[in-house]
DNA sequence: GCAAGTATGTTTGAATTCAAACAAAGAGGT
DNA sequence: ACCTCTTTGTTTGAATTCAAACATACTTGC
């Protein structure tokens, strides 16, 4: 681990994804890294099929996924696994737990790739500095929003999760992915396993059901690309 | 609907519940009471068994319920209810949807008891006023943190669902519901219904394993008051 | 006190899911 | 090319849940 502004190099590698996070909406490039050595962010590598976080585990930082991908999970004690979100480059995590002092993390965050995390101090993030850094609201405001969004999005897990049948489930998941891609053919960012955690179904019972839509015509599918049938989202 | 400083003795009543909210951590009365019209602070009233709010529609405002009683909950076009949270005097909700610019509302709020809202404007919160107002700074932390938690909050339940059979659902619930109240003796804010709801079960196959699990010597219940077994938490 | 409505527990057969196994296809390494 | 490991789909019987009844308190309003 090491001081951002060490390395300039990999600051402007990452800056096009950084620009893509909403906790950097509406600042330039000058003033993120501006605003990433006010607060003293640093970066972490991760390799893949570790664990990031643990559960148990206490931050005091919001952490950014630069490069990589991830899953935010729980475990529980007989090896039940749900996958609460994925992570991709410019997604955060960690951030409700570093924002309550002494929170325990009830997740783990598991890299499925070789990772690099930005790491910002939610403290220093939050407490205003001087007027030297004049982004520092905005930087407060995306917060919020970004904190909105997270909440917007455990609520859609939970609407998928709170129907009855894996079939309901399915279509309720898929549909809003199709929502969100603004199409009808999309990827997902699961396999089946893992979406079979999210959803919180065996994944055996999701395969028979993925198979009985694709005959009924609803939805095509191939790993992880689908495709929806303009009546499947009824 | 009426401006909060038109009605000081109305403004008294919510005091007592305004001072255990979150948001106003670590203010004094006079602070708060300088917060509210700051920000400008709207009451309104909601008649039991009426909508406070209905997914589709749009509001700006962070809502803190002061007094009553209401649940927040997202209904299908077949009637399934699934019950997100209960809301009880000092909780706040519609958060995430005020933070975010024209979101629509996915859930709806159902006053279960006549209530009382402080409307806040959310723009009005997070935008910084004059140094006249020294404490919204402070008030700005507090609505971090209160994302925060209504974050861990969805966790909690995400956690809840996430198990495979009613049974564990419930003691899920229960013994998390158990180390928030600090006592193996506690009020659930649920009727069995709402509870079925909470957990996205059928309240006949919950009914059921109630039974079973006092049958077991597990736990006693009896209307909203449960008392756990020390060993019903394993 | 009574009637109507509500909340809770119970029962039942049908539908669904679980859990474990296996087969087939594909990926990756040597 | 070959072997191994992983991923995905399929099958099966057992366990669980659903869905719709119904019975029994308990409320509430008159």
């Amino acid at each position: 681990m090491f001081e951002f502004k060490q390395r300039g190099e990999i600051l402007e590698k990452f800056l096009n994804v950084l620009k893509k996070c909403p906790l950097f909406a509406g600042l330039s490039d000058d003033e993120i890294l501006t605003s990433l050595k006010c607060i003293g962010a640093k970066v972490r590598k991760n390799a893949k099929n570790q664990y990031i976080l643990q559960a148990g585990d206490c931050t005091d930082c919001i952490s950014l996924l630069a490069s990589g991908t991830a899953l935010v999970i729980q475990e529980d004690l007989w090896g039940n696994r749900n996958v609460m979100t994925n992570l991709m480059p410019g997604d955060y995590f960690a951030e409700p737990f570093a924002a309550i002092p002494d929170a325990v993390l009830s997740v783990s965050v598991f890299a499925t790739e070789n990772c690099e995390i930005v790491e910002i101090n939610m403290n220093r993030l939050i407490t205003m500095c001087s007027a030297a850094c004049s982004h520092h609201n905005r930087l407060i405001k995306n917060l919020i929003t970004a904190f909105a969004q997270k909440t917007l999005l455990f609520n859609e897990k939970i609407t998928h999760m709170s129907k009855r049948k894996t079939r309901d489930k399915l279509l309720s998941y898929l549909s809003a992915e199709a929502a969100r891609q603004g199409s009808l053919s999309f990827d997902i960012p699961f396999d089946r396993q893992q979406l079979a955690d999210f959803l919180c179904v065996e994944r055996a019972a999701m395969s028979v059901e993925l198979s009985k839509l694709q005959k009924e015509g609803l939805l095509k599918t191939f790993h992880s690309h689908f495709e929806l049938s303009p009546n499947a989202t009824n």
